[in-house]
DNA sequence: GTTCTTGCAAAATATTTGCAAGACG
DNA sequence: CGTCTTGCAAATATTTTGCAAGAAC
């Protein structure tokens, strides 16, 4: 398999690019919308979802990939945009409760707050729900 | 039953209150953490879980409850401070790494950011995630 | 009686782990 | 050989629904 931004994006976060690693980085480039698990399963068939699940615990540990909370119920796994992966990074997210579809506001960072003394931050979730426009015109 | 809060709460919002809604809600305002379906479920031994997991859906629908998506992988619930329930009122949460403890912000509320033209809002969760003062102290 | 609420059971969905076989060096 | 990775199977956890009995009005 050829050398491409995914091992670039691996190996400077000491993550060893195994074939599948690669197949499941190369299947959430390719996605417009953060992807959940079972997502993953549906657009790589050759794996199986325990290693597709072992594979992303594995990004997120290392900040290849974001985990968002989008209150769907399901998970769903985006890949940093950066090479920072840092808090300043974390855009804001969108749920649409009609179309149960999650939207990214790459464009909108997440505004940051002054934590209570004593806590420490290892990232943040920013999600609102409401209505998309697409579902807003079907009205 | 006694008239409470609880009951001016419901009918408030247009929420019949039965017996087992003033259990919820009691159970609810007792609790310091917010409570997770389960955590509900132990607490109000003589409610069968999925009644309690329908008074929890219909107050969220009736804006009595905020649901929280902490990133533990359960949802939690929180009865609304205010009346009004409204995105201004909505507070930011802490999730602890380590001990996996839901902490309200109550003081600090959610920065408001702007949509994108054609979305429209319902609510927003606004969740940090890392390690609270005890757990750090405990390093 | 009619409607709403509840408990029980079970289905549907999601997440997570044990273990042995295989890949890699 | 020793370590890391993977697939299969199965266990857990969590959320959700069908349905009939019961309560409320």
């Amino acid at each position: 398999m050829e050398t491409g931004t995914e091992n670039i994006l691996m190996e400077a976060k000491g993550v060893k690019p195994t074939s599948n690693r690669i197949l499941v980085a190369r299947a959430m480039l390719s996605a417009i919308h953060p992807v959940s698990l079972t997502e993953l399963e549906t657009m790589l068939m050759t794996m199986d979802k325990s290693s597709i699940f072992r594979v992303l615990n594995l990004f997120v540990e290392h900040h290849i990939v974001h985990a968002i909370e989008d209150g769907s119920g399901t998970l769903k796994y985006e890949i940093c945009d950066s090479q920072e992966c840092s808090i300043a990074d974390m855009h804001t997210h969108f749920y649409c409760e009609k179309c149960h579809k999650t939207f990214c506001f790459k464009t909108i960072q997440i505004p940051e707050i002054d934590l209570p003394e004593g806590f420490s931050m290892n990232s943040v979730n920013y999600v609102v729900k409401g209505i998309c426009p697409k579902c807003a015109a079907k009205e």
